[in-house]
DNA sequence: TAGACAGGAA
DNA sequence: TGAAATCCTGTCTA
């Protein structure tokens, strides 16, 4: 038996051996084409998914890299219907493609059969016109470009979209080399390597899709890359107002654009400019239940020559069918990670397009772009009193009853004393526990009914120092003006969602100036149901090459 | 005319 | 599986 990390299974995991030899080299290589699924101290499990595969076919790979790849790693010979599985769907990724021809849009296929079984399926005739189809294709409905792409990846065919892109209004701007402040900027390596992937093929194979880079690594920077190199008028969807004006203040402070270039289309105010920030939710408000969506005209207000989504993997419903609709428009998806909690990759897939570019974290990391990281997850019993409660309750009582362990009060607080120098953000879900934690620790406390004045002011005071202490609710998760810390203390989280779990490392991500090295906690009751949803938490982090240290409470003190 | 606040939505 | 936060609009006050 040889010592190679990975075993391939046939029902389409991959189980990765932490501690073997090549392992990081290994992990590297399979996180461009399969999803972590579960990632506990020593063995990770990989799934391979035909929407896995299809990505990874969109940044280049083909199949034999990827078997030569896992014939190599694997302990055991790789079960055949694996290979199969990764070359049908490798082959399925262009073997559709819209293109552009006699000046129609027309799906095209080498494969006159599949060609044929389209043609005749009576649940895709809505999308092709009824006579007349070209040799080696059908003719498809213009304005059916994204439900066409939608409904054939539904079956299992995803389609390569070369159909190409109205070219926009035209909007001449430069980048500066020095922000208001005098500080120099540049374009790093990485961001202009992903402006350009995302460009390259030109007008047809450039323009469209995903890419994924961790908070703190400058998306916005990427996004504004990517309009620059187009040089035409843009729309910038984000999920909240304090993104859009943070979208305009970084696009006044690097580039020439003006003021009066630059618009923001929200609650407070409706400026239509030649690039034009807005939120999701701007776009989804509708008078009444099950009336127009009052804003949409948003999308033909100008001719945009490219529509950026911030944070893609929250596009709500409403967005997805309007962006079916603008296809001949050029389309940027921004992330730090693709997963969705609800399943939706694959609108993301068809309707945004493939992912471009990332990066792994752990390469910034060393790169020295955003802070080295550290997790620790403190694993606490609950008390004996409240054993027979939590036995008794129902499962998702039970997750509750953990999370708010008061043994945590007493954690929360050796953490504290052990991190008296540093800047240190406690997080948690449940006001209860927050208002308790807060009163105990004695640092003040930012919910979502604290007034937009006061965080102000409490920001201030962390942001200088003056406060050493600060403990946020949920809003923590979306506030952007958050300020950065160099320690972490989770005290509860949610149901199992990654991307919360992204967002909270991303506060304390941004690189020091002093190379200190930040610390995220994460407190977590001992086998409980919160230790299962834990796990579910860090899959993404592990996913990014980060290590989890577990550690007992007994060793804390 | 700015702000504070309530109500509905997802 | 549930709790909390957000945004937008409209109305009221100073």
């Amino acid at each position: 038996m040889s010592n190679q990390p990975l075993t391939v299974q046939g029902d389409h995991t991959i189980l990765a051996e932490v501690h073997a030899e090549g392992f990081t080299e290994a992990r590297d290589m399979l996180s461009r084409f399969a999803e972590l699924e579960k990632s506990p101290e020593h063995v990770h499990t990989y799934r391979v998914t035909p929407l896995s595969i299809w990505n990874a076919a969109a940044s280049g790979l083909d199949a034999d890299t990827i078997i030569d790849f896992l014939e190599t790693a694997s302990r055991y010979p790789v079960p055949p219907n694996v290979r199969t599985h990764v070359a049908d769907n490798i082959r399925r990724f262009g073997l559709l493609r819209l293109v552009r021809h006699e000046d129609r849009l027309m799906l095209a296929s080498p494969d006159a059969d599949l060609l044929k079984r389209i043609a005749r399926d009576a649940n895709l005739k809505p999308y092709f016109e009824k006579n007349g189809a070209p040799e080696g294709g059908l003719w498809v409905l213009e304005e059916m470009r994204g439900e066409v792409k939608q409904a054939l990846i539904r079956i299992g065919y995803p389609v390569e979209d070369l159909a190409g892109y109205t070219s926009g209004a035209a909007l001449a701007f430069g980048l500066r080399s020095e922000t208001l402040t005098g500080a120099p900027f540049g374009l790093r390596p990485y961001q202009i390597e992903a402006a350009e992937i995302f460009h390259a093929g030109g007008t047809e194979k450039g323009g469209s899709g995903v890419v994924v880079l961790p908070c703190g690594a400058g998306k916005t920077i990427v996004g504004m890359a990517c309009v620059h190199r187009l040089q035409t008028q843009a729309l910038i969807l984000t999920t909240n107002t304090i993104a859009v004006r943070q979208w305009r203040n970084e696009l006044l402070d690097k580039t020439d654009l003006r003021p009066e270039d630059v618009g923001e289309y929200t609650g407070d105010s409706k400026e239509i400019c030649p690039v034009t920030i807005s939120t999701y939710q701007m776009l989804t408000y509708r008078r009444r239940k099950d009336g127009e969506f009052t804003h949409f005209r948003l999308f033909t207000a100008r001719d945009w020559g490219v529509v950026v989504y911030d944070e893609v993997h929250l596009l709500p419903a409403p967005v997805f069918r309007i962006t079916a609709e603008i296809q001949a428009r050029r389309r940027l998806g921004l992330t730090a990670t693709l997963v969705r909690e609800d399943g939706r990759e694959d609108e993301v897939f068809s309707l945004i397009g493939p992912k471009k570019y990332d990066v792994p974290w752990k390469i910034l990391e060393r790169q020295g772009w955003i802070a080295t990281a550290h997790c620790v997850e403190v694993r606490l019993p609950l008390p004996d009193e409240r054993l027979f409660e939590y036995q008794s309750a129902a499962s998702r009582e039970r997750f509750r009853i953990a999370s708010e362990n008061v043994e945590k009060v007493g954690v929360a607080r050796k953490l504290v004393e052990r991190h008296a120098d540093d800047q240190v953000l406690i997080i948690g879900q449940y006001l209860d526990q927050l208002d308790l934690l807060s009163e105990e620790l004695d640092c003040p406390l930012i919910t979502g009914r604290t007034p937009t004045k006061e965080r102000e002011h409490l920001y201030k005071l962390f942001r200088n120092g003056d406060l050493k202490v600060l403990m946020v609710s949920k809003v923590g998760n979306f506030a952007v003006d958050l300020p950065d810390a160099n320690v972490a203390v989770q005290v509860s989280g949610t149901f199992g969602s990654r991307q919360e779990e992204a967002q909270r490392l991303g506060r304390i991500l941004r690189p020091k100036t002093d190379r200190r090295q930040a610390i995220f906690y994460s407190l977590v009751t001992r086998d409980s149901r919160e230790e299962h949803f834990a796990n579910n938490r860090q899959l993404f982090l592990t996913e990014q090459g980060y290590t989890y240290e577990i550690l007992d409470v007994s060793a804390l003190s």
